[in-house]
DNA sequence: ATAAATACTATCAAATAGATAGGATTAATA
DNA sequence: TATTAATCCTATCTATTTGATAGTATTTAT
């Protein structure tokens, strides 16, 4: 399971790359109102993406977010990991997050291929698809 | 991610599968000291197996675990359901544990196509790989 | 100056993870 | 039938994570 957390970081990043234009960036409270996110969870989530480049952010009046990448540039898997660290279902076959088992040998270990596997098959899916791709056009 | 308990009740079952035999149950603590899971913590999940029908066990002197039903029947997909619940991302493409989102009109929903991709290309992995095909032979 | 936006810090409640302790019950066998 | 050795059951505990909320500080357009 992704946390809600993740699911209103990807909503949100849709949300404003459909809506963010050259001369207006896109508002906490307009994001919270559309997609039904509690408003300052989300700010913390939006600073969160802010911080890792992925929006940037203008303060005071008129400000806002945007995205600071291009939407076609920005992976799920990218803010899956941001947001909820690890898409392995094992810290021991992960590519980012990567933790050796204690209490296995993992020459030995029966079930790391297994979830390798899983790991590699849900990875083509998340690389694959953008913000970009889950926009309007 | 899968929970401890998860990869224990998996190290656990193919533990069993290798050592049963036809007069001997395979007791809780050698599970424990051969593949380093806390034993009290063990007994709970083997209590879980046995509840929901893939181990049976036996009391008293020479008792323990055995599998009920054959190794090559009982798929890793099952086992998770029974220890972590969900596999699927989000719980609006969950199969058996499905719970429908607050905040978004399904419908319409951008996520919830590529969730259930992830979910169909990991459920061909986990229900492919059985308890049998983690044993040594 | 004012209004309106993000940034930051602190805090909180509930759920989940990951166990541990201790006693009750069952069954083989000497 | 007493002993031993196993599972069964109930209760409890701590730490972490999840999912937020509150309040204030700072920035910026007008």
């Amino acid at each position: 399971m992704i946390s809600n957390k993740c699911k209103y970081a990807i909503k949100a990043l849709v949300y404003i790359a459909n809506n963010e234009q050259d001369d207006r960036a896109v508002m906490t409270a307009d994001i919270a109102r559309e997609q039904k996110i509690p408003r300052k969870f989300l700010e913390i989530i939006l600073r969160e993406l802010r911080n890792n480049r992925i929006l940037d952010s203008k303060r005071g009046k008129d400000g806002g977010f945007r995205m600071l990448r291009a939407p076609e540039d920005v992976s799920l898997a990218e803010i899956m990991r941001i947001i909820d660290g690890p898409i392995a279902m094992l810290p021991c076959v992960s590519l980012n997050y990567y933790r050796s088992c204690d209490e296995c040998e993992e020459d030995s270990c029966q079930i790391k291929t297994v979830f390798e596997q899983v790991r590699d098959k849900t990875l083509e899916v998340l690389n694959g698809k953008t913000i970009k791709s889950l926009t309007l056009q």
